[in-house]
Order: structure tokens, then sequence, then C-alpha cells
DNA sequence: ATTTTTGATGAATATAAATTCACTTATATT
DNA sequence: AATATAAGTGAATTTATATTCATCAAAAAT
């Protein structure tokens, strides 16, 4: 017999709270200033989130699961175990340059102390395809033999920087050297 | 005629500061507790600095400062580009991992949006001699003719993303793969 | 159409943390 | 030794922001 909530809203309290982020960095993200962006009003925010932190780990696991499903997408799936890793690349590179706040702010989340330890597992699980196909390429001595979250944080803080210079900078992507940079990763990963 | 600063306290403060920054990410970085930490009063704090501001940003040119200290050593100068080039980064690589807390805090401090035009400026002329290293090392066809920022982004990224793995899974540095991790950056960079 | 139930509101409240300031203390100068 | 001056203190104040709650509104069930 209630009135629905609108599930709507917890879309447009998500996209509030990047757009937020991404101007003045998460530390200083308001609850006001994200009702007012999403044009509710502060007391509704309790209504989706017990919590400030709630409504943040919960941004961060749903942009989590959103990243995973671009990269492991059934279209970056290609013939050759290179040409998957570039696209799986490529997917992760756009998406950062698309959705910088996204970027900016699961990285920033991840040391702000914020997270749970629960949060934590559950977002790795989502890359767990990721490390299988790592691990293939290791065993297949397409890739070096070394620990894949050691390989996963080297390309990972390259192309987080360099998607932040390119951001920077203002140029469009298509002036940017993407293929060189991805072969700066790919010569460092090969065998 | 007046009591003299004691100027060792601004090293009391600095220390402090990045002490509570590693605790609970900088921007739960609280002045009352920088003070208790640093053993003075909160009051103490505004005497060498205006603001909380104020402090973070001094720190941040501090640390920058250390950094391009201890990568542009002269005794980092090898031979060959490539000595040079190792002993560079494997000096930020240690700095790093011995001082966790300012890598966090330097990485974290970039994007928080309290830092000034000014101080960016400033803390970028600390590594001039390093864009001038690998703008050498580009014409001498040693590394890829790439933009400078482009590859000091990449390496930089990596290089942090590999240092916190190091951190969390807690080993000694000595049982880490640190050579093969330098040749993944080496591998990319080099021509 | 009426009732019930929960969504939505935003001003009021609680909380937390930055900053101030009236006062005390140390030391360099006289 | 007396004095002047700035350092140092920490409780009180201000400021900022998270959270609550009395109230109203909308939809569903009867």
């Amino acid at each position: 017999m209630p009135r629905p909530r609108d599930e709507n809203k917890v879309l447009l309290i998500h996209a509030a709270a990047l757009k937020l982020v991404i101007k003045t960095g998460f530390s200083s993200l308001k609850m006001a200033d994200v009702a007012k962006e999403a044009g509710i009003a502060t007391g509704t925010l309790y209504i989706y989130y017990k919590s400030r932190e709630d409504l943040i780990n919960d941004l961060y696991v749903v942009t989590k699961k959103e990243i995973a499903e671009v990269m492991l997408s059934p279209e970056n799936q290609e013939d050759t175990l290179y040409g998957s890793f570039k696209k799986m690349w490529l997917a992760y590179f756009f998406f950062c340059y698309k959705n910088p706040e996204k970027m900016l702010f699961t990285e920033q989340f991840l040391y702000s102390g914020l997270i749970s330890e629960t949060n934590k597992a559950l977002t790795d699980s989502f890359f767990e395809p990721l490390n299988q196909f790592l691990e293939a390429a290791k065993k297949q001595s397409f890739i070096k033999d070394l620990d894949v979250e050691l390989l996963k944080a080297h390309m990972h803080g390259a192309l987080h920087e360099i998607v932040k210079l390119l951001i920077k900078s203002g140029q469009r992507p298509e002036a940017f050297p993407i293929h060189s940079m991805f072969e700066l990763t790919w010569n460092g990963v090969r065998l």
C-alpha cells in the first residue's frame, strides 16, 4: 500500500556523488551537496542509505562492478591472447577516459580507510576472470611468470596515471599515442 | 628579545601529520590529532601555519623536494644511461617502500583539490633535471620517443602500485622480485 | 473515497573539527 | 634583575556538516 521507492533515485545519487568527487576530491564530498546535485532533499539520502559511509561504499561496489563488466565483456574476446589482452586494456583505458570521476573515485577510495573488508573481498571477486586469463597467459608463456597481482598492479597504476595526464592535457584521445602507450605496457609484461 | 621559535617543531609537526596520514588517510587528518602526536598544543600549530590547508601544502612541498633529492642524487649517476636510469628507479622504489606515508600522501594530495597552483609549479620544478635526463635518453635513441610527461606518468604509476602491493603483502623487499619489476618498466620504455 | 503506509522534505539538532584568544612562559636584550 | 617580546597553551568559540524528525504527499489496498 505504500508509495513505491523510486529506484531511479539511486542512480541520480550516484551520478551526483561522482560529479562532485571529480570537482573537489572525495574527502570533501558533502551530503547536502550530493542531495542538491541530485535534486532531492538531504533527508531523502537517508532513506536510501544509512550513512555517508554507506553511500560511498555502495558507490564503490557499483563502480567496480561496472569496470569489471566493461573489461571482461565478451566483446573483448579475440582469437589471440594478445588480441584479447589489448582489447581489455583499451576497454579499460577508454572507460577511464570517459569516466574520470569513476576512475579517480575508486582510486582514492581504496586508501581512504573507509572501505569495509567485506566490500574489498566482494569487489576483488568481480575480477576473478581476469586473474584466470592472466594465469592462462602465464602458463602458455605469453607473459612473464610474475605474481598476477603484481602484473595487475603494474598495468593498473601505469594506465591510471596516463589517463590522468590525458585528461589534464585536454587533448582528444585521437591525438594521443594510445597504441604506443599500450605497447609500453605490453612490452613490459610480454615474454 | 623574544623567545626564539623552535624550528625543530616544524619537523615534529611534519612527522606527526605523516604518521596520521598513513593510519586513516589524509582526508581525516585532524589538527588536534596532529598537535597531540607532535606533543604540542593545537594553538601552537597556528603559530607555524596559517591553516590546515597551509600545513598540508607545506608538507607536500617538503616531501616532493625530498623525493627529488633522493632520485636525483649524484650517487645515482652511472657510466651508462641504463645504469643511471635503474639507480634512480631503485632509489625511488626504496624511498617509497621505507616511507609509504610520504608516497601515499603525495599521491592523494595531488587530487585532493587542496594544492595551490604555485606549489604545483614549484614541485614540478624540482624534477626538471629528470626531464632533461629523459630528453637526453630520447635523443640518443635509448628510450622511446614519447612525451616525457607520458613516460614519467607510466613509470610513476606502475612503481607506486607495486610498492603498495609490496607493503600490503607484508613481504620483505628481499623476497620481492624487484629487478624483474624494474625490467617490466624498462622493457616498456627502452628502444 | 477512505485509509494505510511509506516516500519525501528541509529546518532543526547534534556532532565534529578548525580556529581563536586571553593568558602563561621562556629567553634575549637592556 | 628587570623588561619586552614572541612562543606556547588549551579551553572556548566558531564553523562546517552529518543526521534526525515532525510534517506533508503520493500511491496502493480496502
